[in-house]
DNA sequence: AATAATTTTTAGATTAGTCTAAATATTTAG
DNA sequence: CTAAATATTTAGACTAATCTAAAAATTATT
């Protein structure tokens, strides 16, 4: 069996590959971690000892198949307990993620499954991210930063790439939620703020920081 | 902050004092931890030391105020998860104690009380032991064990004392289950077995080891 | 009440996960 | 391409929770 811990740090590997598409260092696994370098290279001795990462000095550390999986089912549980604390206890979207933390660890794969049968299968956890099935696969959908929409054009949010508490609740307090729609009104030359309308109603505009980290499906 | 392990012995002291009425001893306490007695005094001085537990040398352990609510606060989670998976993610009643023992750490006064109101308050977990509500109050029901009910009496199965699989799982095969209608039809010389009726139907004969263990509530 | 049996505590070690400081390797920049 | 800067590893130590073995205290039994 593997540590609490010990799944917490191919977790961190897992989101740090996602982002960087490279081997994860031990000073990214450190930071992601909230650890010393010293402990990050003691674990990766120790996950690289039972096989769960393919790991050698000073070149960072990947994912073993078996790694993979563990890390993908951590993901899995993860988000669908995001589903759940969401859709059947109403927490809001920014409240889920440090409880999730928590959940995801229970290792009972008849629990996970009956978890998800009990939700209706979801694709997709609060924020967009697609929910791994019981073989690991996710599902990929298109989307693109709201950035990238041209003016004139209307879309749907789908995600967000930043999932910080604030980010979530400034987010609320413009009213955009998953499902939203917007349309594109106007491009500022200034920093690329756009101003947008949001679900045919209030009109608002978002700095580029805001805009990159909303991803939406363009309407077709 | 208390660790699980911590946790874990308040608990074990909570059950050890609820049974037996008296200070839990160290052995009683190795013996529900399935720890050395060893280690048990040096948690005994921890727990002390924090001040929540009393405890004197030789002499046992007793739950202070603080150590009572945490232990309460405990036990209320894990009978609510219970609830959960039994009537949500349709486990049987056999094979929740294990997942509530995890999901009982996850320390959270919100989620407990929100899984508790989407669970409609229940006052009795799935083998009718009571759930303290949000002040720690439990709901006292009267009760006896089904080997103290008189020939040609009838009554209804409100709990269990044993709770092993193996019982719960015998309980099952019998259809016995919380709320289930018995009729004593006979009690035999021989160790006290009696023949009930089952929900108006199938005729059985139980071992007073297992009366013993049914409570259940007289019809009046 | 003295002694035997049992229970509990103490002493000393072990493991997992962490740290800081020092040493070593790699990368970057002049 | 060497030297400085940065990243990583190693060494050694600490804490929490555990253990075994030995010592001490309590309880039970003649």
């Amino acid at each position: 069996m593997n540590s609490i811990t010990e799944e917490n740090y191919l977790k961190a590997i897992f989101k740090i590959i996602e982002k960087d598409n490279k081997a994860a260092s031990t000073n990214a696994i450190s930071k992601e971690m909230q650890t010393s370098a010293a402990s990050v290279t003691d674990m990766m001795q120790k996950l690289a000892a039972k096989e769960l990462i393919n790991y050698q000095k000073y070149k960072g550390a990947s994912l073993s198949p078996e790694g993979n999986k563990l890390a993908t089912q951590l993901v899995r549980r993860h988000r669908l307990w995001e589903v759940f604390l969401v859709e059947q206890l109403k927490f809001k979207w920014d409240e889920v993620h440090e409880l999730a933390e928590e959940l995801e660890h229970i290792n009972s794969t008849e629990l996970t499954n009956r978890l998800e049968a009990f939700l209706g299968f979801p694709k997709f956890d609060p924020h967009g991210d697609p929910i791994p099935n019981v073989d690991g696969k996710f599902t990929i959908r298109s989307q693109v930063p709201l950035s990238k929409i041209k003016k004139g054009n209307k879309c749907a949010v789908v995600g967000v790439r930043e999932h910080s508490p604030s980010f979530l609740k400034f987010l609320d307090e413009l009213k955009i939620n998953l499902g939203t729609d917007l349309e594109v009104l106007e491009i500022y030359e200034f920093e690329n703020s756009v101003k947008v309308r949001i679900n045919n109603q209030d009109e608002n505009v978002l700095s580029n920081a805001v805009s990159q980290n909303i991803f939406v499906k363009e309407n077709s």
